[in-house]
DNA sequence: GCTTGTTAGTTACAAATTCAACTATTAGGG
DNA sequence: CCCTAATAGTTGAATTTGTAACTAACAAGC
């Protein structure tokens, strides 16, 4: 029986990243679901359609590796919630080009405004190399 | 309409900290479900219960920032298992101290040696400075 | 132009999580 | 004591997610 009585789940990383990752999602989450009833699957698609412009179902889950499932429903709420709309893409009929609506950019830019504020305040703490260096570390980490 | 063209969900820090921490637990995630067929939710209360000795759930819940439904199901299939047994507290019956059997203990290291070696491939691209600003600011981050 | 294989996206069903209501037990007045 | 409030833990129903099978469209080889 090799016992590590050293060894803390505390410490172990991906608990930590866990737990990290829950907390500070927790305020803007609260935002996004109050105030448009969205899930975390459906700001992430909107937010990758407005940061990035129209795009298909398939390439948000290349960038965001979202399964195309989680996508799939995502879209149909958002569609839904007349946040965008698709049409198939003429050269290959597979395809769906996903945009924005004017209410979905609405949103977007309000989303926008309050995670840029959130993620200022959560990193306050930390100097601007303690920044830099965890966001290096973290993006390593997701193998981004 | 305040776009904010800049800000890029890629760099939002819940975003990033969720990232990390799906990609850096689905390797471990793999060794507990395959071996054992354990939950996520079981495996955390058996790593508190190792490491920290019997407990009742309600103090697995404080620790681990777990719902309590959450640790009575896992606690439920944790003793189906055989892993751990419940005993009522004298002094108030409403408690039930959990305590893990040898077949749980055995379980609790042989993950606990797993998890510290995969700990250990997380953390070796970063210096041991830098390892130690990450621990400390995730912890930040958690409120731990 | 058929067969086979591949890709985009959806849907059905099973598993897991959340939320709210529930039991059982204790504590604190009056 | 009895009534109310609080706490530990469980359970059931509704959401949400994951897995696998499915449709539709295209592509390549023959």
């Amino acid at each position: 029986m090799t016992d590590q009585p050293d060894f803390d789940i505390r410490s172990f990383l991906p608990y930590l990243l866990n737990q990290a990752a829950e907390e500070s999602s927790l305020a803007f989450q609260h935002h996004y679901k109050q105030r448009y009833g969205m899930l975390r699957t459906e700001w992430r698609v909107l937010f990758h359609l407005g940061r990035y412009g129209a795009m298909t179902a398939n390439a948000i889950g290349t960038r965001a590796k979202m399964h195309k499932t989680k996508i799939s429903r995502a879209v149909a709420a958002l569609e839904q919630k007349r946040y965008l709309t698709r049409q198939k893409v003429e050269s290959d009929r597979r395809h769906e080009k996903l945009t924005l609506t004017a209410a979905g950019r609405k949103v977007y830019a309000d989303l926008c405004a309050v995670a840029g504020t959130y993620d200022a305040q959560l990193l306050a703490p930390f100097s601007a190399e303690e920044q830099a260096l965890l966001k290096r570390a973290l993006e390593r980490l997701a193998k981004l």
